[in-house]
DNA sequence: TGAAATGTTGGGGCG
DNA sequence: ACGCCCCAACATTTC
């Protein structure tokens, strides 16, 4: 008789190469059943809004197609996971079930209940951290208390020794496989599940995929990297690894990103310490988001900082739409907006830029924004979403000590100085030019009739004034930290 | 992983 | 040749 098989709950690490759970199964020589649950429950931005979704269906089928190659296959069920992963235990007779570790409060319950689930069942579990370089269990200042800044955080994780890192685990060969295969259904069927109608990418083309995930890294390793500090925060260029959606997947761990860097960097900028590495500092601003959201859930509704308790919000439905939509009447904040809005993705900085916008200038609340990214971004991830906004609003616990209110034509001029990133997603100012791509509502008449512009009809006026809305917000803040500072002085 | 106000320096025009 | 003004280009400070 075949010896009991391992279920593999295949999560947010859909890739068969350096994924420990994956690893530690195979390894044992049973059979190993590799299964994904899609939770329709589950508001977990991973996994919602069209583009994710899009996103996950591509994945799920390029991983089943690489299980079937190896001579496995890939069960997807629809459900509660604590109540499939029984289910399915009791079908196949499984007797253990492996998974990787996630730390999102809601995932922590999901885990929570599988845990009780499979102990009521008698089956044994074992989790595993793969999806990230530090465990945030096991990192914590000389008091013995969490971290709460970035840097000191980031840089007692690289004075680690080697031997704390996640470590590679080597590509499995072998794929054992039980007698029977359990029922599944197809990848696609995920799409059509949730009306999705299939999203058109005329601008970005997205290959999900643990295959594409290593080309991607492959070539932003020989084109883009070396200039990664000076080109990251350009609109106009591609400076970025776009790696985000891959990591956010699982499709590639940051663990071998992390590896490759190095092998890199022992040949190129060996003077540069890790920690001085703007792009190894991004993988960390990744981690120190999974580690914020560990050792303070409640951050997730709740400001970590109440300094902007008593903030004057203007919550304007009218505004937050034209935010959305990209019809704010600030060029590089509308481009970014469709951008996004269209392939799922913008860069950091555009991030910031339309972030400060909504929360500094049009004073509507952060998590407003927050809820629009998670919803669109096609790397959404609810740990790096939160710690943004709040970074941003200026309510986390590594906020700067000053109002800080992005300009946008500073921005504009700086990240897209001819224009072309903002003429490749408003075409209607296509025929407009620099200076005046970034403030159309300063540009002569005629100069707006040669670029066949009318103000308000072709292209939305301003919807606020940059310079009114920032003496606005400042009092705002002025009057928000007056409160906070006296009730603390009370308490 | 800002912006704006304020301060400093230095070159050119000009009396 | 000099002081004076203007102003751009940085540098520093403050929020």
């Amino acid at each position: 008789m075949q010896s009991q098989p391992i279920i593999l709950w295949f999560r947010n690490d859909l890739r068969l190469d350096g994924n420990l759970a994956l690893s530690a199964a195979l390894s044992s020589q049973k059979p190993v059943i590799p299964v994904f649950i899609w939770d329709d429950k589950s508001r977990d931005c991973t996994f919602n809004g069209p583009h994710s979704i899009w996103w996950l269906s591509r994945s799920l089928r390029q991983l089943s197609d690489s299980l079937q190659n190896n001579g496995s296959s890939l069960i997807i069920r629809k459900g509660s996971p604590h109540t499939e992963l029984s289910n399915l235990a009791s079908e196949t007779n499984a007797d253990q079930i492996y998974f990787n570790e996630r730390y999102e409060p809601s995932e922590i319950q999901t885990q929570r209940l599988v845990k009780q689930a499979l102990e009521q069942d008698n089956i044994f579990w074992k989790s595993f951290n793969s999806n990230y370089l530090f465990n945030p269990r096991s990192i914590y200042k000389s008091n013995n208390a969490p971290y709460k800044k970035f840097s000191a955080f980031w840089k007692h994780c690289l004075m680690q020794p080697t031997e704390n890192l996640m470590a590679l685990p080597v590509k499995p060969k072998h794929f054992p496989s039980p007698l029977l295969w359990p029922n599944t259904i197809q990848p696609e069927e995920l799409n059509k599940s949730l009306g999705f109608k299939g999203a058109s990418y005329p601008k970005q083309i997205w290959v999900p995929g643990e295959v594409s995930s290593q080309k991607k890294l492959n070539k932003f390793l020989l084109t883009s990297y070396e200039c990664y500090s000076e080109n990251r925060d350009r609109s106009d260029i591609t400076g970025t690894s776009m790696l985000s959606p891959h990591l956010s997947f699982g499709e590639i761990g940051p663990s071998q990103i992390f590896e490759e860097i190095n092998q890199l960097r022992r040949n190129v900028d060996s003077w540069e310490t890790s920690y001085e590495n703007k792009f190894i500092g991004e993988l960390g601003w990744r981690e120190f988001a999974n580690y914020m959201i560990t050792h303070y859930p409640e951050s997730k509704n709740k400001p970590v900082k109440s300094v902007l308790d008593h903030f004057m919000w203007d919550d304007n439905e009218h505004h937050l739409n034209a935010w959305k939509s990209g019809e704010t009447g600030y060029p590089i904040v509308d481009a970014a907006m469709r951008q996004l809005k269209s392939t799922g993705w913008m860069n950091n900085r555009l991030r910031m830029v339309v972030a400060s916008f909504l929360v500094k200038n049009l004073l509507i609340p952060w998590q407003k924004g927050a809820e629009w990214f998670s919803y669109l971004l096609i790397d959404a991830n609810e740990a790096s979403n939160i710690l943004g906004w709040q970074w941003v609003a200026g309510c986390g616990t590594d906020s700067a000590p000053y109002f800080r209110i992005f300009n946008p034509l500073t921005q504009s001029q700086k990240t897209d100085p001819n224009g072309s990133f903002i003429k490749e997603w408003l075409p209607e100012l296509s025929r407009l030019h620099e200076p005046w791509i970034h403030t159309p509502w300063l540009a002569p008449t005629n100069i707006l009739r040669k670029a066949q512009i009318t103000l308000g009809v072709d292209y939305p006026s301003p919807i606020i004034d940059y310079k009114t809305s920032r003496v606005r917000s400042l009092s705002a803040y002025k009057h928000a930290k007056l409160k906070y500072d006296l009730e603390r002085k009370t308490n």
